[in-house]
DNA sequence: AATTGGTTTAACCAAACGGTCAAAAATAAA
DNA sequence: TTTATTTTTGACCGTTTGGTTAAACCAATT
């Protein structure tokens, strides 16, 4: 089944295997980088039926970026409908934002590139998988209320959450580099260490005491 | 003077101008996106000539680069020697960075991507600047010492400025759209408080009360 | 065995691209 | 003014790239 314009679930292995080396290639150099030979060649099939099954490059891309979130988003939307405490909240979020990073670490650049060509396609995307700002907004606004917290706005409390975990893996080459002279032990054992330091660094700040 | 390998201290105005308009493109549109006849036009001359001061691609973009950290760098090295509390220092790097980047809020994703592509040039360009990881993380183990602030790692605490401080220029658009659905008077505000929120956000996690 | 319809391939194409070159134009030196 | 040097240009080149096409392949149906 060709893709084309129409989306069909079911997807033959052919599709599966360009999708795949698709989502590779694209990660790691981004829509102006890739190659679509490159992408071929690493499905190892011809480049035409690369092109039989999405037409072009940008259609492959827009297939890609939306298959990167279907897995995600839901899981997120999930625990931010979830009713428990402020404090327990950002700890489940920040801990499933960080486990599917370090899962995925080349995604938060992949993901900011095509953010910055064109902002509105994740905002859509986001909405359309039932997280609005106006519901996170109002939890944190309600949650800041109920139990002894200091006074944030929520916009700013869910770009800090949003900046200390996405940022570090944008930034882990640099990080490796730069902070521990390549030395992969600690890195990784910074890396381990960073889900529960930043519940802990959000807590600690917004928590009277 | 033509540059190609040499460095020269007094740049012609067409080399200013080139500069100027690589600076553009290529922080708009990265290394791959960026055309060489569109920073030839952009900086209103032919092509050949761009190549005729910078010998390729390559080494216009590097040039680029190493001259847009020519003038942040200092700035940043100054407050990191200065001998004043941490609080302060954290206060005074923060201020230093969110108003240059609301000077270049495009800066973010040029430098995330190239860090990505060569890990050792920023790290290098840091390090030649007289920027040294050793002497940032022992200033903060003595600055933790001396006055009443929880424990928390240098490596976290230097990840986590940078990524409250860079991560939000990265993802401005996406936020404008998302959380402040384009309305550009709530969204300047925000930005404009960031620069003391972020500052409290992090001396509230780190001092003890 | 022949037909049909979807799948895969090799070969090919036009456009775009980074880069070169010889000559013209402008500037400096004699 | 003439000569030498540097700067600027238009035309050009080889390669790479996304994309097309016609034919080959293959499995199912009749």
């Amino acid at each position: 089944m060709i893709y084309h314009d129409i989306k069909s679930d079911s997807l033959s292995e052919t599709e599966l295997k360009i999708l795949s080396a698709a989502r590779k290639i694209f990660i790691r150099k981004g829509l102006d980088g890739a190659r679509m030979q490159e992408i071929a060649n690493e499905a190892g099939i011809n480049k035409a039926l690369v092109h039989y099954y999405f037409r072009n490059k940008q259609k492959l891309f827009e297939a890609v970026f939306t298959e990167v979130f279907r897995n995600f988003l839901p899981q997120i939307s999930g625990v931010l409908k979830s009713e428990i405490p402020l404090t327990d909240k950002i700890e489940a979020i920040v801990g499933k934002y960080i486990d599917f990073l370090q899962k995925n670490p080349y995604l938060p650049m992949f993901v900011m590139n095509e953010i910055n060509r064109n902002p509105d396609k994740l905002a859509n995307l986001l909405k359309s998988n039932g997280i609005e700002p106006e519901d996170i907004t109002g939890q944190i606004k309600n949650g800041l209320d109920n139990i002894e917290l200091r006074d944030i706005k929520p916009e700013h409390l869910i770009v800090n959450i949003l900046s200390l975990c996405i940022f570090p893996f944008a930034a882990k080459s640099m990080i490796e580099k730069f902070l521990f002279k390549g030395d992969l032990k600690k890195f990784n054992a910074f890396f381990n260490e960073r889900k529960s330091e930043v519940t802990r660094f959000i807590i600690n700040s917004i928590v009277k005491q």
